[in-house]
DNA sequence: GCAAAAGTGTTGTACTTACACCCATGG
DNA sequence: CCATGGGTGTAAGTACAACACTTTTGC
């Protein structure tokens, strides 16, 4: 029994859109799908879905997520919702749009052959049907400002990682490169890292010690009032 | 002609819901009304509307602040989409939030009235309908963030502003105390404002200097690449 | 032995914070 | 003449930016 005053308002469809970020080899990747439906079948398109009747925002976008990932628990944000009347040529649909930052180490590539699903280097986006293009620049001004006041960016890497690929990816999301000794020193002062035994021997011959970030630590950090900055 | 792609999926309706801030004797207000309609009659709410066919989610809400300000261009921003599904009783709605800065110098009383509308402080909020308080939050937490970074502030005031004054909305925003001096310098070294010639005699025997907002030095100030910063 | 990436400290500069007194005016 | 809010400068501490060489090891 709905009441008088929701009913004869106009009803729309609503999708959601997920910028799916990745990095690998130096480089912030998306997730990029060939639209697979007319209209612009084949063009290059975010990975999307329509919301139904009993979920909400998130568990929408959570189910694409694990979707085109097969991941559970990924990190997720809402980046907006886009309203503009013409903005999908098929129909009218309002779309909200998710980041989420997954572990690209562990991504199944046989996924990528199922969905027509290829990892594109963000500085290299081709034209995205719709507004697609703007949502992923919303989301990479989102993602830097989050990047730069909380501790999200480990969400990148699965458990450990070294210090040298932790700086390239922060120098890929914020698109500028940065000193390799100011960046450590400011990591060091914060002491939210464990150093590990073992090193990755895969992109040095030296090889680079693996750290992990400490959840227990990074509460009592913000439980004395500090605040993580990078 | 719809594409199939589009057909058979679910429907909803959309809210745009608005929190509406202004700024009087020291202290940051939200505009606040008594739902005027069943379920929740008369609880406390923000000042929303549905979405209609063809118009976007910003003209959807430009039309709500028209509605209960009567007032045009109005600063607005949109904060977030909220989805949960059980978050309206009376209906499955998507709501998308906003918050808009008003000159609440020019606000017309006759439409308090009319609308049972009330400009509420901040810090006194009462229980709203839904999840209305949590838009606040958001609204109010993206608010601290951009006035520190973008001088949004000025929205707040028609034209001219005395330093005083400006200092109280900062902290009435950002809801801790700040250093009078230190403040004034940061302001001085951006060199955005103008002294006028007149005093606001209101609130002082002494009267405090109207300062004016120097938007072409700003497009300078930017093109030189330095950020607004308070 | 050499190429390639990892690791490590210091110094100057800019920014941030803390802080106290005189001024102008209306009543 | 006094109460009220407006206006002003300096010094210490902290954070940031710039910068170059040594270490390790696979080939």
């Amino acid at each position: 029994m709905i009441p008088t005053y929701y009913e004869n308002n106009a009803h729309f469809l609503i999708a959601v859109d997920c910028i799916i970020f990745g990095f690998r080899k130096k480089e912030l990747h998306v997730l990029l799908t060939r639209r697979p439906v007319e209209p612009l079948k084949n063009e290059w398109s975010l990975m999307g879905g329509f919301m139904e009747e009993n979920e909400s925002l998130t568990r929408a976008a959570e189910k694409v997520l694990y979707r085109y990932t097969q991941q559970k628990n990924i990190y997720m944000e809402q980046v907006a919702a886009y309203g503009e009347v013409n903005r999908d040529i098929g129909d009218r649909v309002i779309s909200v749009a998710f980041y989420a930052l997954v572990k690209m180490e562990n991504f199944d590539t046989s996924l990528a052959r199922k969905f027509d699903a290829r990892w594109i280097n963000v500085k290299e986006l081709p034209r995205l049907v719709f507004d697609h293009n703007q949502m992923v620049y919303d989301a990479l001004r989102l993602l830097q400002y989050k990047v730069s006041t909380k501790p999200v960016i480990f969400n990148f890497f699965d458990e450990k990682f070294t210090l040298p690929a932790l700086q390239d990816l922060y120098e890929a999301i914020y698109q500028m490169p940065m000193d390799k000794r100011n960046f450590r020193k400011k990591l060091g002062t914060m002491d939210l890292l464990d150093k590990l035994e073992i090193k990755d021997k895969e992109s040095s011959k030296r090889g680079a010690y693996f750290y992990s970030f400490n959840r227990e630590r990074y509460e009592v950090f913000l439980s004395e009032g500090k605040r993580f900055s990078l």
